[in-house]
Formats: structure tokens, C-alpha cells, sequence
DNA sequence: ATGAAAGCGCTAACAG
DNA sequence: CTGTTAGCGCTTTCAT
């Protein structure tokens, strides 16, 4: 039976005798059917085994049920939480998801922007490249109205709605932490200070030093991508580094534990040598030793609540631009890397 | 500028003075069409800010140039890994994806797959849940002649195309490299044995003891989830053994990182006491200590291989049919974790 | 090499 | 509450 013909709402309705308008509002549970021809169209429907065709619907009502994703890489586990965030939500809402990435190049983000909006999706989510210096690749939805909603990496410049956590006061709450434990001389292992995030982080770390009365010293600011290789040059820095820092604040978990395990090999004692805090919670750093204190922020909830207001937008719930910045809620775990001088607790196990 | 009425072929053919049908077709780079005309056509495309519709044209060619995807979770290494592949290929080919995740539960996966043959996704490709103990939702499918293709988690009933490795092999060497290392007591910790490669790992441990001279005993085959928790009961069950295993091959690097921690916790030493190998040669096993022997497999291939296997299948370049099987490279990673007597190599570094 | 015309399946005025 | 009708934008015979 691999061809037989697909079923259409005008068999339906030469079969219940009744017009294809008809049977097509049924379908649709319109309010000016009744009852009992909309019981015999999905009968119907079901027992011909009818299945809607979304491009003919699309083409009349020209929306396409569609929403893009510009992520700037998926392997990641902060990116595969937010993906399943979003995802739940779109496919709830009855949404498409079309994803891609962008591997971290300005380039291949303005690519697929472009693929995307010649697709015609209904609304777009994004995260920023490392590389992204503007977002001029992101005009065109603008122009259209076509709604676009920003996460994690963002571009605050007031104009697009945002979904982001506290980026300044983790990178102070994380700072403050390793002052607290006494550190006097703590590094920052960074990636490109164009992202907001990494620069907010940044801008925390040195707010938190100030407010302890210490004076920034730029040669502890170490900026690096975020690969293993880079992460083991930049624990190479920090052991020419004289005197040796007694903290570092990392910008991510992964980044912290190839650093840890690079002093550790070199002999550097952690904590008590130097502390280190993370960025993430990733799943590594309660299985690597010491386990990781680190910043924790929910990915899952960041999908969900950007999906939450694009669809919502779009189905007239309300206004994207009312809301223009949406901050989620981000803590401190502290686990063994960064205690120097306490029983280590038993947080976040 | 918000609401520009979109430009179609009639706006470019009245302004070229031609027919709709020959800017169609010029659009198309039919051969029939002048390279003069051509080149006028897409110059007015550009210049007009021509978006092809692609509902029009899927309504018309009754085709979606959609793949769907349907994976047990989205929040995993080897997932994502996939994800990327499929997702580099599908992109290339003009293909949009659609991804459903169906959390491990086989009334999702079955939800997931009714949901995309009524989008009508024109091929899929899918992985199984833990519990799916039939084929039976994909079977509307295989009767409309949409193919699909399973990888990794499959049913290998021989009627289904299929992208795997040999996990009988890869749990064989794995043994086996214990059992070299001087195992005579080596326990197995999996996932439930209705799923393929789960079976599979077990029967290649199975064959590896046999040849060995080694009778199995089924006290030491600990079945679970593949959660922390899980992983946890899993090493203390191990502890509780008499005589204590001499070595573990683990069927999933988290589950075995977790055990690692928990039986050294425990006072063991990895591996003098119990030596240990995963499977999956995730990040995680070379940031743990010991660094985790582990078996790896190309998910990126594998996602590739499928998706291009689809794409050429759809595209008429070359019959599913025909290649009912296909195996992938795999191979075993020797970290410190399962080095009993010898110095430490640095192998996969 | 180009044009005319029909139709993919659905929805939304409008009319009753 | 239901039917009639037109049209969304594209492709594709069939003609020329």
C-alpha cells in the first residue's frame, strides 16, 4: 500500500456530504460547527486516516509554525540543557524547530540568519559567536517584525529582548567567595571579553576586588577560547606567574578542571596552594578532585522561558517588547576547590 | 518598513517582462532557459529581495525536504555528537531538521513519531528509548515508503537500516584488555539488556571470559539506569561483593566516572584493587583520576553517515535497500584507570 | 527558449 | 450553522 493517495478534507467531506469548508473548520473545532457534524468530520478524518497538510495551511495563512535556533555551538552541555528547554516548549506549543549552529564563527551566524529568514521562520532565538561583532545579520527579521529573542551571549544594546543571568554578579559572588577564603591574589581565566558575558564576569571579578580594597593586576586576566589546549596554556601561565596566584575565578567548568588537572600535575595543592571556582555546573565538576565550587544557572529554564515569550508574543499573548531584558536566577556552589580552611561541606551532591 | 507585501516570481516576471513559468525555471537553473535571462532574473531576485516560498513549492512537489530525528535524550555527549553530524549534513543537503526527544519512554517516542508523520517528514531517522520494545509506530512509515534509519539503539530485525558499531567487539577488547591486565573477577555494570547495544557489550564480555577459561557469574551483572543515583547504588552493590571484583567494565563513562568516585570514597584504589573501563570516551574520562580507560566511537560519523545515507536515498542517488548494515569504527582507549602493572601511558591525550 | 493554464490542499470572506 | 468561491506562490505539462 506504499501509494496510495493522501486523504484531503474535500474526501472527507464528499463522503459526509458536506462542504470542504466545512469539514475544514470541524478540523480546526471551530465554534459555528455543531456538535455532531464535527463528531462525524474527525470520525471521518480518522477512520481515512486524513493527515493535515501543514504547507497548504502555511501557504494560506502565510506562517510558517516555524521557529529558528542560532546556537553558537551544540556541543555543550549549558547549550544541550537550553535545547531541551526550548524544545519542550515549542513542541508543546505545536511549534517546528529549525536549529542551527554556528560554530562559533560570525560568518557561518550571518549564514544561517540568513538561511532562516529566507525559511521564513516565525520567530528566532539566538546566542552570539565569538566572533560576532554586530547585528546587522539580524536586521532583516527586524525589518520584517519578525521577532527575535537573545540568549546567554547577548548584545545589550537595549534593542533586543534578552534572556540572561547576572553575569557581573556571579563573576562578584564567585570573586568574593575566593577573598572570603583569604585569597589575596586571584586570577581570572576568560574568553574574549567582546561577549557580554565574559565581560560581565570580568567586570564582577573586578568590582568584587575593588570593594575588598585590592588593586586589579592585569597580568592575572589570562583570555583564551575555551578548547583543552587553551585551557592547558593558560594553567602553563599561571605557574610562571611569581608570585603564584593563591585563587583563580574560572569562566567555565570544563576550562577549570583541565586547568586543575594541569597544576595539580605540576604540583600545585588545591585548594590550599590556589583556590579555584568555576562556571557552569557542569556534571564534571562533582567527578573531578577536588570537586569544583562553581557558579550554577539553569539552561533548562533559560530554553524554556525564551520559547515561552517568542510563542507568546506570536500568538498575541503578549507584546515581546515590554519586556525587554529577562534575568534568570544564578548561586554559588561551593564544593572542595575553593575551601582553604573549612571542613569541606557537602553542598550540591 | 514592517509589513512590505513579500515579493513572489509574478512581481519579478512583470517586471521583466516574461512569464512566471520562465522565472520559475530560471530560479531553478533549468537548462532551458537563456544565460541571459538567467542572469536578469536573479539579478532582479536580488535586487527586489526575492524569498522563495517553500510551502508553495512543497504544496506543489508534494515534497517537505524535512528529516525528522527522534533520540532518548538530548542531554548526552554521544547524542549531541550525533546531533552534529546529522545536523552538518542535513544542512548541506537543504534539508531541514526536526528534532523530537522522547525522554527515554516509549509512549513518547511512539507520540514523537505519530507527531512527524503527520508533518510528513520525508525520512527519519531515529534511536530507541530504553523501554521500546516494538517497531510498531514507525510501521506507518515503512508503509508510505518513508525511510528511516536507526542508529546506535536499534532493533536489528534485518528489515531496518541500520548505523551501529560493534558493540559485541567493543565489549570483547574491553574485557579482554582486563582480563590481560591480570582480572580474574571482573564485574559488568549496564543498561537495561532489552536494548541492542546494551545485550550486545554483555554478550562480547560473555564470549571475552569464555575464551578465557573464565565461567561467568551473573552476581556480578549489575543492570540499572544510567543515572547518578543509579551509578551509586551500582558501586556500593560492587562493595558488597565476596571476594571483591578485580575489575569493572562499565558500559557508559559518567556511570563509570560515579563508581570511580564511590568506590574510592570507599577506600579502593583504582585500579591496584579494581581496575576500570568505560565506554563512550566522553570528556569527563581524561579529566577524572585515574584517567578512564574507555571505549571510543565516532557519534559525529555516525549522525554524518546517517543523514547522508537518507539524503542520498531521497535524492535517488543510491537505494536504502541495499545496505541494510552499517558498521562503524570503534576503539579501545587505555587510560590509567585499568593499568594494574604497568607505567602509566599517555595515550589519548 | 518561452508562455498559458491548471492545480497542489487549505482557509476565510461573504452569502445565505 | 453551512456552502460558494477565490486565492496563497509555486511548478509543470502542453503548446508554440
Amino acid at each position: 500500500m506504499a501509494n496510495d493517495k493522501e486523504v484531503t478534507i474535500y474526501d472527507i467531506a464528499k463522503r459526509l456530504n458536506i462542504s470542504p469548508a466545512t469539514v475544514s473548520r470541524g478540523l480546526q473545532d471551530h465554534s459555528s460547527v455543531s456538535k455532531k457534524t464535527k463528531k462525524k468530520i474527525f470520525d471521518e478524518a480518522a477512520q481515512m486516516g486524513y493527515r493535515m497538510n501543514h504547507f497548504a495551511r502555511n501557504l494560506r495563512q502565510q506562517k510558517t509554525k516555524t521557529i529558528g535556533l542560532i546556537v553558537h555551538e551544540l556541543k555543550s552541555n549549558f547549550i544541550t540543557s537550553v535545547l531541551a528547554g526550548i524544545e519542550k516548549v515549542t513542541t508543546e506549543g505545536g511549534y517546528d524547530l529549525i536549529i542551527a549552529h554556528s560554530s562559533e564563527s560570525y560568518i557561518k551566524e550571518a549564514a544561517n540568519a540568513q538561511n532562516l529568514f529566507h525559511k521564513r521562520v516565525d520567530g528566532l532565538i539566538a546566542s552570539l559567536s565569538f566572533d560576532t561583532i554586530d547585528l546587522a545579520h539580524y536586521k532583516p527579521f527586524i525589518d520584517k517584525d519578525i521577532p527575535v529573542i537573545f540568549f546567554d551571549r547577548v548584545e545589550q544594546d537595549g534593542n533586543s529582548t534578552v534572556v540572561i543571568i547576572d553575569n557581573a554578579k556571579c563573576g562578584y559572588i564567585a570573586t568574593q567567595h575566593l577573598l572570603n577564603q583569604g585569597c589575596k591574589r586571584i586570577a581570572h581565566i576568560t574568553s574574549s571579553l567582546q561577549r557580554n558575558v565574559y565581560s560581565q564576569r570580568y567586570k564582577g571579578y573586578l568590582d568584587a576586588l575593588a570593594d575588598h580594597g585590592i588593586v586589579a593586576d592585569e597580568s592575572l586576566l589570562l583570555v583564551s577560547d575555551l578548547s583543552e589546549e587553551a585551557s592547558i596554556t593558560a594553567a602553563m601561565q599561571v605557574l610562571q606567574m611569581k608570585p603564584l596566584p593563591d585563587g583563580i575565578f574560572v569562566t567555565n567548568d570544563f576550562v577549570a578542571a583541565v586547568c586543575m588537572r594541569t597544576l595539580k600535575e605540576h604540583g600545585v595543592r588545591i585548594p590550599e596552594d590556589i583556590a579555584i571556582v568555576g562556571f557552569n555546573n557542569d556534571a564534571i565538576g562533582k567527578l573531578i578532585e577536588p570537586a569544583l565550587s562553581t557558579i550554577n544557572y539553569p539552561g533548562n529554564d533559560m530554553g524554556e522561558i525564551a520559547a515561552r515569550y517568542l510563542i507568546n508574543h506570536l500568538n498575541g499573548v503578549s507584546r515581546i517588547t515590554q519586556t525587554n531584558t529577562i534575568v534568570v536566577r544564578s548561586e554559588l556552589i561551593v564544593r572542595e576547590s575553593s575551601l582553604k580552611n573549612v571542613q569541606a561541606p557537602h553542598y550540591g551532591k
